[in-house]
DNA sequence: TGCTAATATATGATTAATCATATATAGGAC
DNA sequence: GTCCTATATATGATTAATCATATATTAGCA
């Protein structure tokens, strides 16, 4: 149950709505890490309150729809460090493009690198996001030398994230030029 | 339902039991791409079945309990085929190990150090098993020089997982290194 | 006036994946 | 004789994730 262990790290930072979540942060900060489904969020924050993890203060607004806060209780923090120190297997990556070129030899040539292309290009707008987050985050290093420490985490990670990118486009390249060196199906 | 497609994939080479994909592929070949669970697996077969893109034969065995034998049918190779040409949405890598390192800033180095070590070793491990998959390939490569299309085709698929993983590991230890220049937590 | 977008939460339905367990047969080890 | 392993399939339960929709308010625009 990962999702209510970023979310408990979330709410540590600061306290926050379903909403912030949502759009603050799964659709931004953490988005490379975890991507979170607005109906898993909330059901979320449910459990976590159940289990007394977080609590919930109400907020009530005039111009606008109440907001339910949330804060990470004492069990949340303790808890939250106990996740944070614990080893995870490594989660099984189960990629479609892979399975499409181990099963691709009897598709034409042309067929195989157009799909490689249509992942480059996907790969590649994901790299740009990516790179734009780093920035921010190396601006944010700049201007806080103070929280240096959270900050060379984080980008420690990017750091991840953006070479397992580039290793991903470095080999599609790779792979599309191999292709043409490739005898096709059609032409023995 | 990219399972039900791998398993098309799979009874497309050759006609197979729900144990011999479980016992043959999915632990073996095809194991670095997708991972399945031998209940998964039976209920795909049935519903691949329901949908006619499989068929099953059942062989009477005497001294072992029955085989239902699968075979693809026409219709199911055509949904492979259009299958494979299909662009697929990126998948959502969700790696607990860098949700950790994000809001690892609380934890003393030690800790985190612990984590990166404990993860470089199952890396370690998977890549060493990705390796010898990959020696197996290039050694049919050599015996069989007639298949090459389709052995090429793996070889690539092969080479990313192993590249994958390399990226992974370089990272991690440069990541441990890194950590010995961070200033502590309870050392300001 | 009606439409859209932003803010805010909630719930039903479904899919995908995992875990646990059940059943049945045969052969070999001890 | 009993236990374990390999072969072989099946099903119940649960978790995780996604999709679709519902509801309610305010602000701004045409």
């Amino acid at each position: 149950m990962s999702l209510a262990h970023v979310i408990l790290g979330l709410l540590q930072q600061q306290e926050r709505t379903g909403y912030d979540l949502k759009t603050k942060c799964f659709n931004d900060c953490i988005s490379h890490l975890w991507q979170a489904d607005q109906a898993q969020i909330y059901r979320t924050l449910d459990k976590l309150e159940s289990q007394a993890w977080i609590t919930c203060t109400v907020e009530i607004q005039h111009d606008r729809p109440n907001r339910k806060v949330y804060q990470i209780t004492e069990a949340g923090e303790a808890e939250l460090t106990h996740w944070l120190q614990t080893h995870h297997p490594l989660p099984m990556l189960r990629e479609p493009l892979l399975v499409q070129l181990y099963f691709a030899a009897q598709l034409p040539n042309e067929a195989i690198v157009y799909l490689l292309e249509q992942e480059l290009e996907a790969r590649q707008e994901k790299l740009a996001q990516c790179e734009a987050q780093c920035e921010a985050i190396a601006a944010l290093s700049l201007s806080n030398p103070t929280a240096s420490r959270e900050q060379k985490l984080h980008r420690l990670v990017l750091d991840l994230v953006k070479q397992r990118e580039q290793t991903h486009l470095d080999w599609l390249e790779k792979a599309i030029r191999d292709m043409h060196t490739l005898r096709d199906r059609n032409n023995p």
